[in-house]
DNA sequence: CAAACTCCCTGTTAGC
DNA sequence: TGCTAACAGGGAGTTT
């Protein structure tokens, strides 16, 4: 599933391919992909248009386009399963494709997405999209004491306020899980009874699990990612295996409706 | 405010 | 072999 690491290596492959490129034409074949505006007012809003830079916030891809209506953010979610694949010449649609562009000298972009749970926005501003997302992970300006801060104000278990958008942005079930079996915290604990320490750990685990994730371009965790990740999770997704560090068998538990894989011996609660 | 639940989706897998 | 049911999960929305 993609999170921060996926959409960044997502970012910069775009980045490279389609910068300066205009928009000839759009293909819809799954109309619900297009969360705003209509999926008309997205087309004819989008053709014409030239890609200028292309960016990332939380799971967000933000790209700003210039077109005869002026500025535009097209921003796009991979959700549960979708990726962004880009090709040199005309490809015919593919059995998931649910948007497809293509530009002026025929390279086309294709938003493939099994699960139909992606979606596109084409809005005159990005932030009226990702307005309510919190911090971003592994931006300099968060510092360990304001993420302290973030999380002691919350009520609450750790593992779903990791999750929640609205507080720290990009991190997804799999580095939530990563994160916390780092830092050795156990994904039931009181986030505002944690000590300063122990979540001061976590702020420096949350960041280098995201970074050498994004040098992995992401996890081979099922799901498809283009370039295909490489990062090895420690405990999600490893269930009755040896934790990496202790050998104790690592378990899996439902925290808010979502798996969560952690080692009992690493991370004990309280 | 927290947490549980429902919905959106389909490929995969377990069970029979 | 072939069927059905459970399951996975990000996020929005609703209910407890």
């Amino acid at each position: 599933m993609p999170e921060l690491p996926e959409v960044e290596s997502t970012v910069r492959y775009l980045r490279k391919l389609l910068q300066g490129l205009r928009v000839a034409g759009v293909r819809i074949h799954w109309p619900r992909t297009i969360a705003k505006p209509s999926p008309t007012a997205f087309e004819q809003g989008l053709i014409g248009a030239t890609i200028e830079t292309i960016s990332r916030r939380g799971k967000y891809v933000l790209i700003s386009v210039s077109g005869p209506a002026g500025q535009l953010a097209w921003l796009i979610h991979l959700r549960m399963s979708g990726y962004l694949e880009v090709f040199d010449c005309a490809e015919p649609s593919r059995k998931h494709d649910r948007v497809v562009v293509t530009f002026a000298g025929g390279k086309e972009l294709h938003f493939h997405d099994v699960r139909k749970f992606g979606r596109m926005w084409l809005v005159a501003d990005a932030a009226s999209v990702t307005q309510p997302l919190g911090a971003e992970p592994l931006d300099p300006s968060l510092s360990a004491e304001d993420f302290v801060k973030r999380i002691k104000s919350r009520r609450g278990r750790i593992k779903p306020l990791l999750l929640n958008q609205r507080v720290i942005a990009g991190i997804g079930n799999i580095y939530a899980d990563e994160s916390l079996w780092g830092a050795r915290i156990h994904p039931l604990a009181a986030a505002d009874t944690l000590p300063y320490q122990k979540l001061q750990a976590l702020y420096h685990e949350i960041g280098a699990v995201l970074t050498r994730a994004i040098r992995m371009h992401g996890t081979d965790a099922g799901d498809r990612v283009v370039n295909g990740g490489r990062y090895k999770p420690r405990v999600y997704g490893r269930e009755g295996k040896p934790c990496p560090r202790c050998k104790a068998t690592i378990r899996k538990i439902v925290v808010g409706q979502r798996g969560t894989h952690y080692c009992p011996r690493c991370q004990p609660r309280r």
